[in-house]
DNA sequence: ATCAAATTTCACAAATTACTGAAAATTCAA
DNA sequence: TTGAATTTTCAGTAATTTGTGAAATTTGAT
């Protein structure tokens, strides 16, 4: 790995982070690799810097294509395919979150939805059934309004971040004037 | 494994769910098993239904408890230990987001706080500097935020929730009251 | 159309991770 | 204490995942 010591150490830690998260280490240190250059690189480029045969660096393309987090590009004058990641950190964050949503949450509430269909059958069953509802109800809510929070623009969500757990004061304060600014109703259960 | 085909699909969900969340199969396979059970399990319970060896079932309950996912309990006239999930989802949840944070994400945020604190010898070091810190900036926020959050109890959080991006109207209007209830000011940026 | 450059695929080897059974350690009732 | 019940450890094997090189495919300039 010929990289400058900052690099190195960043892609090292990447990688590692992205074992716990189930994403190959080399796959996430190709990710990390990209996300500080400088310029697009190319295939070959990632190979050697990174010490990864040419073919592992293919299939870690492929993955990192299919999860939307790498941008391709041709050079003019240039044959080669060239990869990036977006600029926006929140952006990629969000893609991140989507393609999570997607693979996994949504499996897990189908199953779920599938499985509180079911009559129960026995005490075991019905308790099983409760539960998971109560799991449902939380993955459910929890990426509705993560979806929901979507719309909003980067600095309307970075400001609302930075007020925390202050919103509160907004719930307070709209109880007090339900009907205030047109909203349908909101209240605790 | 002698399960309900119900519990049964929902454990094996689970244990795949675990797979791509950095979690052993086996070790997700279990959490489900408790977390559906009508009553606190112990091991060789847990070894039979599941069909895992006991060592098996040992290293993971070990695994969970370092997780702060399982209580463990004793019945009366009973030797053995026994094993259940919390009760409240909500609370699983938050214990699981404390976790995480500890063991991965406060790490990166060193990683990214050392490496921001080094001197860059090369534009390409400067360039890969001002990427890290743009992600520092999002996960320290980020987290800071999720932490905030934790304060509000649970009904307040679903109310929030379901508020969604309406909680941006109460931007909107603040703006025109910046000193209205006493809070600091806060505007974007 | 041809062919060299570039990329992808894939069977296999290497490396890692998961699981087991046996043995060791711990616990606690008598 | 003793020893049976219970839990943990750990070395070895099984299973899975990862990474490679060679071959196949695709691409695009001529």
């Amino acid at each position: 790995m010929n990289l400058t010591p900052l690099v190195q150490s960043f892609v090292l830690h990447f990688g590692e982070m992205g074992n716990h998260w189930g994403i190959n280490r080399t796959v996430g240190q190709m990710y990390a690799l990209l996300y500080v250059s400088e310029k697009p690189l190319n295939a070959d480029e990632m190979a050697e810097a990174l010490g990864f045969s040419r073919s592992n660096v293919s299939m870690g393309l492929k993955e990192l294509t299919s999860w939307r987090l790498v941008k391709l590009q041709h050079l003019p004058g240039d044959r080669r395919e060239y990869y990036s990641t977006p600029e926006d950190v929140w952006a990629i964050f969000q893609t991140l979150a989507e393609e999570r949503k997607k693979r996994e949450v949504d499996p897990t509430l189908t199953m779920l939805r599938g499985a509180l269909l079911e009559t129960p059958s026995n005490p075991a069953d019905e308790h099983a059934q409760a539960r998971m509802a109560e799991m449902h109800d939380l993955i459910d809510l929890t990426t509705s309004w993560f979806t929901d929070m979507q719309r909003l623009d980067v600095d309307t969500l970075k400001t609302l971040m930075k007020l925390g757990s202050q919103v509160q004061k907004f719930l307070e304060f709209k109880q007090k004037l339900p009907t205030f600014m047109g909203g349908s109703e909101i209240t605790k259960e």
